[in-house]
DNA sequence: AGGCAGGTTGACGTGTGCGTCAAGCAATGA
DNA sequence: TCATTGCTTGACGCACACGTCAACCTGCCT
């Protein structure tokens, strides 16, 4: 049972993006495939990587906030005050996950009261057409 | 009581954006303010339209999807037509906000996960100092 | 009259996140 | 042997969201 690989384009059809995509994360630091000669080889873990980027992107994070987070997901070992600091990143991120709980709960009330406009303005719409005939 | 008005540096400082960034957004017709001649005055309906765009841009929303909540939000009353697709515009953000709450959970989760590895790290890192002393 | 604070319109610059060629290597099948 | 398929590395281009001048107007204070 040798560990599962993939090429780019599997990954890219797989996860429905461009393989310029997945090299350009690549360039930014975000993955680091093995090599057969020149091909990139994909483990199972840059695909893990490649779905934290894509559901980071989801929800508007940039690719150096991506990165970060690939970093704090990764066993590095480092030192006491890299590990502080992984620490204090992690609590700053669960602030703006929060933060974009808050803005999303108003997003969806303001698509209700939109919404309900909408259906009055049609209602009316309909009873003016009703009057037209 | 006659409504209340701003100049653009007064919103610019309440809501901690530049000028620069509220005359783009104008420019990108997200806001059309009444004018005195040149300058922009700018009425609470602007100042929660800006609330909305901001709100939009901590999800990760574009200026355009911006603009579309805003003409949304607007009592634009248009055709039958228009208000249909005015209803599946706010089906499909619903969608997305839907998305994006899984996105937030599912990134919550790896925080946990990232943090515990973290703190025990750091207690490999505490034992071996106390060890090496 | 002079000067400053605050506003205006260009216009060009910048960082991010890729898209889009171009040119080339490498295995594979006809 | 030749062509096709799939991968590679540049390198340039582009849309978005502003930043950063420059030059100018305007009201108000001294």
């Amino acid at each position: 049972m040798s560990s599962q690989t993939y090429s780019i384009s599997d990954l890219a059809r797989e996860l429905d993006i461009t393989t310029r995509a997945i090299r350009f994360y690549e360039e930014q630091g975000l993955l680091s495939p093995e090599r057969r000669g020149q091909e990139r080889i994909y483990s199972p873990r840059d695909k893990v990587s490649l779905k934290l980027i894509l559901r980071g992107k989801r929800i508007g994070f940039s690719l150096a906030e991506c990165r970060e987070l690939i970093e704090l997901y990764d066993p590095t070992s480092g030192n006491q005050k890299q590990l502080h600091s992984m620490l204090a990143k992690i609590a700053e991120r669960r602030e703006q996950l929060e933060q974009q709980l808050l803005d999303i709960e108003q997003m969806k009330l303001e698509l209700d009261t939109a919404e309900e406009r909408c259906i009055q303005a049609l209602e009316q719409t309909i009873k003016g057409e009703e009057i037209a005939q």
